[in-house]
DNA sequence: ATGCCTAATGGAATTAGA
């Protein structure tokens, strides 16, 4: 099963470049993040004409997940729990039924954090942007925690918004006092890894140089000022099934394109 | 230097992204 997360940075500037990679990349599964649309505004019908069924979670203008599938999703959820009041859209679970095994997949857009306001102690400002992308991991991995703890296999994937380390990004000095590159982001991101999760692109590749974002500004994509922020968490048992991992860089020559990448893995299921 | 680009909203300039 060929699964992948490609934050499409708005469904109504993307159809053209989406639908041309969906063609030719042929997915059994697509994790979106960033459609900024609503759910009434979504264009399902172009993606069931193609064979997906369409699981939608829409906000205006910002955030909004999708899961597109071609086998039968069931026990859709929207919403990361541990937070009643956050009305941002950007966590969507369903489960999908493979051939002989089923697999949660957890479709996540996890909050950027800049700017980063920290106080006078250096502690991340209460309601601030940073401090709200630091709870919403820790929501994520108390998430993970009770997947596990239920024995649900499980992937969780989307767009992190963290550097994992130095070589994945292209100028990591410039990125030390960023929110997607500071130690308590990394530190948030090294709990979720010590739960028991495979990154799945690092179990298949340890060179440097991959990434998953190029930004608009500055000719970052011709000079290769790309970051690797786009990723799937695998719990233990579906990281034993773990067959492929690549990350589709063409896709950020070609018109009109995102400024992330598809990233996709095959699974045996 | 929170900018050099892009998208959404709304119908001009602002917000957000990373």
């Amino acid at each position: 099963m060929k699964i992948a997360t490609f934050n499409i940075n708005g469904i109504k500037a993307r159809l053209n470049a989406l639908t041309d990679w969906l063609d030719e990349a042929q997915p059994d599964v697509v994790l979106m993040q960033e459609i900024k649309s609503v759910d009434e505004a979504f264009p399902s019908e172009i993606f069931e004409e193609r064979g997906y069924n369409v699981e939608v979670h829409g906000q205006k203008s910002f955030n909004g997940v999708v899961i597109l599938s071609k086998l039968p999703l069931e026990d859709v959820t929207r919403g990361l729990p541990g937070d009643d009041a956050d009305e941002q859209a950007r966590y969507i679970e369903a489960t999908v039924v493979g051939e002989s095994h089923s697999v949660r997949l957890c479709g996540l857009y996890l909050p950027n954090g800049n700017p980063v306001e920290l106080d006078g102690n250096d502690a991340p400002v209460k309601d601030g942007k940073y401090a709200y992308k630091l709870a919403w991991m820790d929501r994520l991995r108390a998430r993970a925690q009770q997947l596990l703890a239920e024995e649900t296999p499980f992937l969780m994937a989307g767009d992190y918004n963290i550097i994992p380390q130095d070589e994945d990004a292209a100028t990591p000095d410039s990125w030390r006092g960023d929110a997607l590159f500071r130690p308590e982001s990394h530190a948030k991101w090294r709990a979720l890894l010590n739960l028991g999760l495979t990154e799945a692109f690092r179990a298949q590749t340890q060179a440097p140089g991959h990434y998953s974002f190029w930004d608009y500004q500055a000719g970052a994509w011709n000079r290769n000022n790309g970051i690797r922020i786009d990723h799937f968490l695998l719990c233990p048992y579906t990281a034993d099934r773990l067959r492929d991992c690549q990350i589709d860089k063409d896709t950020r020559a070609r018109d009109k394109p995102s400024d992330h990448v598809p990233v996709w893995i095959e699974l045996d299921l």
